[in-house]
DNA sequence: CCTATTATGGACCTGTGATGTCCATAATAT
DNA sequence: ATATTATGGACATCACAGGTCCATAATAGG
């Protein structure tokens, strides 16, 4: 139960991009060097930022990415989402066993709402959690991090370049 | 990024045990045959359950296993962590990568608590978040889901028998 | 004491996914 | 035209989830 290398490198390459001082386009040999990967993987997952539409990439000389949509409109659970899927982190294996139907047996008779997913109590709490931290996830930007970053006298010595 | 089937067993053999109408010592036999997973498999989940302190196992004749405490106590962070290890979701790879340095610059100076963790700005969102987890987590138990399935008319067949 | 029962732990197998490399191709600026 | 840069497919490797099998130990009941 670990989030992948691959979502700690796309959150580092996504505070890159939206550094201050942006002249456009960061190639992959910037980036590469910043975070301390490789350019063939970190391209796999640049490439998979753009397909979800968290960056734009243009080949060419003087090519690279740049940021799809402002800093603060790109959430932390965005990218988490993109990189490790949008499956949910609890998914019951074995729904038509005989603990199945003594757990989630629905009072007798009227079933209220046959088209909500029909969640049992364990999937209840069990993605009652998991939408608690994707709420914090949600609410927490990829701006509002530089932001306190910068406030706590970070970036300081690449802004007296 | 899903939790493993362990721990939907662990989830599932528990609230067997905990069950109200205990003949004390639930045998791997009944647990395989009530959540339709393998004997051999099960135990191996059992014996790690065992070892953390959530059951208490008896072998031979008539032997089996119960709850070491409570059901009140046993709370889903409990089995999670058993299951899944106490190590943290987000786990930085290259700390000591030109990105952090700048992301991660503490205000020159005094740093006021050395002692403390130094916890960095990504890392304070991604802990944050799995701390809103645990928090839910810790507040459901094996008895609260009980409670709440035999007040919806669950383990009827069971209790009719 | 003997035997059947039951849990334990080690060895082993297998498939899948994370992590990563390499290369051929396409698109773009100069 | 050429150099630059992103893209995507094909592989390679490794760790781990998921699972089986068996030898051993402990216990209850006769
Ligand atoms: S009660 Fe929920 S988690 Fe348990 S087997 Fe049924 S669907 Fe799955
Ligand atoms: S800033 Fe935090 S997450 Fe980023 S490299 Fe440094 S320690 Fe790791």
């Amino acid at each position: 139960m670990q989030y992948s290398k691959s979502t700690d490198y796309a959150l580092h390459a996504l505070l890159h991009l939206a550094r201050p001082e942006l002249r456009n386009n960061v190639g992959i040999k910037e980036l590469s060097g910043m975070l301390e990967v490789s350019e063939s993987y970190l391209s796999k997952i640049m490439s998979k930022l753009r397909q979800d539409g968290l960056v734009r990439a243009v080949p060419g000389a003087n090519g690279g990415y740049e940021l799809a949509r402002p800093a603060e409109d790109i959430s932390f659970l965005d990218v988490v989402q993109v990189i490790e899927g949008r499956q949910q982190m609890f998914e019951c294996s074995n729904s038509r066993s005989r603990q199945h139907r003594l757990l989630a047996e629905e009072e007798d008779g009227r079933e209220p709402a046959p088209s909500r997913g029909s969640e049992c109590l364990v999937e209840k709490v069990m993605n009652g959690a998991e939408q608690q931290l994707h709420q914090y996830l949600r609410e927490h930007t990829i701006q509002s991090v530089l932001d306190e970053a910068l406030q706590r006298g970070g970036f300081q010595a690449a802004k007296k370049r």
